[in-house]
DNA sequence: ACCTGAACACCGTTCAAGT
DNA sequence: ACCTGAACACCGTTCAAGT
């Protein structure tokens, strides 16, 4: 176990002493709630009730902070959808649990600062490095799943895209026009197995 | 014709004199660079070569702006619809154009200020209603095409919603991710008549 | 190792004055 | 009818000093 670290951790913050990814989590808060341009150093600091003088000991200016911001969303989905894409259940059933991630709004946390992160990256090469990374792991293991699906590998790789697309696509459509149905004869269609 | 008014308009830009379009449109400008939070009152005064100052002539404060470029782009995107929606051809032949527009990148500055407006949105009241609106008679004008070619009301209805989710989410991906093949079998998927 | 507090530059906003 | 220029507040950045 590691509660002695956690401990140690927990006594740190007692004593109101922060760490860079303190930073990185009021970070992606404000990416959640207003997008990337949101994260701003005073009301940051404002938020973690130091002055921001102390942003400057763990990073060197504001957007190394949006730079460790991305690179620890990057690892954390990338390790998210190994996870999830590693399953000993059904490929059809792994897909449909993929999919109502995203659906059910299951984190809107999540999705917002997935949507917000994707928005920054046409005028960011930074971002859209982190994107280019994502986007490599996630096409590849639910590319997999299609293949388990019996989808030859052309076949397998479209379908891997049609099923990010249309999750993002639909999280940016206003909800109240996307029905149930609709979404469900989407995604059903997608998960026929190859015949 | 409005020659008259259109070189009143000249003779007012040559003696270096705005009105609130040219601001909307640099605001447009900006939106398209690097999302709505570079709409900025300064560094817009600077490209339009005025002072910061005049900008307050026309709008009361920087959000006024951001709304009246909202309200701008509302009203041209549902225009545009309306525009090719309303044609002669075949239905199908329609929905293909209308797709081509989205997926090969014709218009790049219009994408990227839509995904720009709806990142927004997720976090800003008016820019939600800017693309409810839009949304509402796109889907709309969508809907009426799949209806014509034979699906039933509830089914047209579902196939706009995918036909919408598909063309955002794909601009969403990184773009070396999304073959034309994947594109071709998505589309023709979407357009096949009610059997 | 991390934080404060003062300093300065940049940008949003106001407003009196110009043409 | 639209613009300038000066003023002030807010936030990014620096840095000497604190614990």
């Amino acid at each position: 176990m590691e509660s002695g670290t956690a401990m140690a951790k927990q006594a740190e913050r007692k004593a109101d002493r922060l760490d860079a990814h303190a930073w990185i989590e009021a970070a992606l808060d404000a990416t959640a709630k207003g997008g990337v341009g949101t994260v701003r150093v005073e009301p940051l600091a404002a938020a973690l009730k130091v002055t921001k003088g102390s942003f400057y000991w763990h990073f060197v200016d504001r957007q190394a902070l949006i730079d460790a911001m991305l690179a620890h969303w990057a690892e954390g989905r990338i390790a998210a959808i190994r996870q999830h894409a590693t399953s000993t259940e059904a490929p059809a059933a792994t897909l449909r649990k993929l999919a109502d991630l995203y659906i059910h709004h299951a984190n809107w946390r999540g999705l917002a600062i997935e949507l917000a992160i994707r928005a920054f990256a046409h005028g960011n090469a930074g971002a859209r490095k982190a994107v280019r990374t994502v986007d490599k792991e996630r096409l590849k293991d639910v590319k997999a799943l299609f293949a388990a699906l019996g989808w030859p590998s052309q076949e397998a790789q479209a379908r891997a895209v049609l099923f990010y697309s249309y999750l993002f696509g639909r999280s940016l459509l206003d909800v109240n026009a996307v029905t149930p149905q609709a979404s469900a004869i989407a995604i059903e269609a997608l998960l026929q197995p190859a015949r």
